[in-house]
RNA sequence: CGGGGCGUAGCGUAGCCCGGUAUCGCGCCUGCUUUGGGAGCAGGAGGUCGCCGGUUCGAAUCCGGCCGCCCCGACCA
């Protein structure tokens, strides 16, 4: 057992630990290109709960599938000034094709709001024709300077929502709606409490009228932006013609919103339920739920072990089984590896809960639970499985998120403090600081260039402080927000 | 792009200063014994020492150039 069987800790160097686990679980690996990550199956099974629950959501709230290229006319995206200006930097162009320059370069889509707003312009005559609720899988590419293991890769994979409406209030309940969802999903899949609000005129999409976002505190205590949900306006309407005739018979520009959540969230994840020992999956997103260590010494007890263990497997995990009834299983009947070493194995991959079967075991009916998250072992009969299993997922579910939760405020300031003990916090340990801002875009660059901190959101009014702050936190003069500043991913 | 670090077997490394047959651990393969918290013993496979050039009888080692990756910063879902 020697010591490089061991992650390195949280404490001893987060950003070490977060690298390390991500490729020991097998979540994803470099690939040859830099920049560029290969997801691997376990990272992969996580993205694909993401997408079913998000998927349903979306069905739920009335949009529906397409698919838009991935090459983009660079004409295009030079269409609307600001988004133009955000993302030309950051753009992958194709100069040449079939062994020619092309006469026209294209870029690949860093985003995709011109090319599908172009289309919808085609689409779209009159007013009947809105709403357009579309939403789309699909990988984007920028070309990151630095990069990190899904926080932030040159190409990622992500969903990206786009609808057009007749009016700016429909477009305004649209966007706030999804921000909605995405908070629900995150809060009730990731078990990853977040903050919902606005952002500044600093950090709003380029293009976008107003962006509002999720932010979730990492067990750093840094911010991730885990979703973004923008009410784009008439902008992109302007630049693509975007119009259709209103009832009153005359022209008018449609309103849009574009909002997206992508593989970062499995970053996400791992940094906020992540420890020492591994990965910490939420049942909800485990690709594997529970996995079933039979143990033996003879090769009698290795058949009727094993033999018990596919037969519950079976059972409770059976396509036929609704699939809300149904638990993914797994069956570790590996031999020649002790069940000590698979343990180990199974808790550095997150999986949520783990069944031993033994031969003291077969004979008192019964099996030893084990929980991922607390470690907990308790003697389970196997006779009630089937309601004890899915018990102890939704508990644990529940916990992880009441963990989160708990620490996303253990680490929240929200006492007045001076801007000098701010600057001490984020040298230090880092926090979500509630103040006061003055809405001066200066002040905030100051403090960034300062601290390196800046406004994550201004906070919708649940997540307010009772007692609204009345001066800016750095000027002194009247606080016209209360807004959340922390460093960022 | 600036700063730092690193390229030696699948992974992690020693050797480099002071040139002379490639080190160790993990993993992998075979066999036997094991299996309720990272198994033991025995045998075995696996290498263009990142690339190109130079110095030398001889280069992983010295010199020059290049490439790549990771980390820290400026930019970002």
């Amino acid at each position: 057992m020697s010591d490089d069987k061991k992650l390195t800790t949280r404490a001893a160097d987060f950003s070490a630990w977060y690298n390390e686990l991500v490729l020991r679980a097998e979540l994803a690996d470099y690939s040859p290109v830099r920049g560029c990550m290969v997801i691997r199956p376990l990272g992969y099974g996580v993205w694909e709960r993401m997408q079913r629950a998000l998927d349903d959501m979306f069905k739920a709230t009335g949009h529906v599938n397409a698919y838009f290229p991935l090459f983009i006319p660079e004409s295009f995206l030079s269409k609307e000034a600001e988004h133009v200006e955000g993302f030309a930097p950051e753009c992958a162009v194709v100069t040449h094709g079939g062994g020619k320059a092309l006469e026209e370069r294209l870029v690949v889509r860093p985003t995709s709001e011109t090319i599908i707003y172009s289309m919808f312009a085609k689409w779209v005559q009159s007013y009947r024709d809105l709403p357009l609720l579309y939403n789309q899988w699909a990988n984007v590419v920028r070309w990151e300077m630095r990069t990190r293991l899904f926080l932030r890769t040159m190409e990622f994979l992500w969903q990206e929502g786009h609808t057009a409406h007749a009016t700016h209030d429909e477009a305004e309940e649209e966007a706030r709606r999804m921000l909605g969802v995405y908070r629900t999903f995150m809060e009730d899949y990731i078990a990853m409490p977040v903050i919902t609000g606005q952002k500044t005129e600093a950090e709003k999409f380029a293009g976008a009228l107003r962006t509002y976002a999720c932010e979730a505190m990492m067990q750093d205590n840094k911010a991730l932006q885990a979703g973004t949900s923008h009410n784009l306006g008439q902008n992109f309407a302007k630049a693509f013609d975007l119009t259709f005739q209103n009832e009153a018979g005359e022209q008018a520009y449609a309103w849009n919103t574009s909002w997206g959540v992508s593989t970062r969230m499995v970053g996400g994840m791992v940094m906020t339920h992540g420890d020492d020992n591994g990965l910490r999956l939420p049942p909800r997103l485990a690709p594997v739920q529970v996995v079933i260590v039979p143990i033996w010494k003879t090769d009698e007890e290795r058949d009727a072990t094993v033999a018990r263990a596919r037969a519950i497997a079976d059972d409770l995990g059976s396509f036929k089984r609704l699939e809300h009834e149904r638990i993914r299983m797994h069956v570790d009947d590996r031999v020649g590896i002790k069940p000590g070493a698979k343990y180990y194995h199974w808790e550095l991959r997150g999986i949520p809960l783990r069944l031993e079967i033994g031969p003291r075991d077969l004979a008192s009916n019964q099996c030893m639970l084990v929980r991922r998250d607390t470690r907990e072992k308790v003697a389970v009969s196997m006779d009630a499985l089937a309601t004890e299993l899915p018990a102890r997922l939704e508990a644990m579910q529940r916990d992880m998120l009441a963990a989160a939760r708990a620490r996303l405020e253990a680490n929240s300031i929200r006492e007045r403090i001076s801007y000098d003990r701010f600057k001490e916090v984020m040298e230090g340990d880092g926090a979500f600081v509630y103040a006061g801002w003055c809405g001066d875009p200066e002040v905030e660059a100051q403090v960034k260039a300062e601290t390196k901190a800046t406004i994550r959101v201004i906070p919708d009014a649940e997540f307010r402080t009772p007692e609204a702050p009345t001066t800016c936190l750095v000027t002194g003069r009247p606080a016209k927000y209360e807004v959340v500043w922390a460093k960022a991913y």
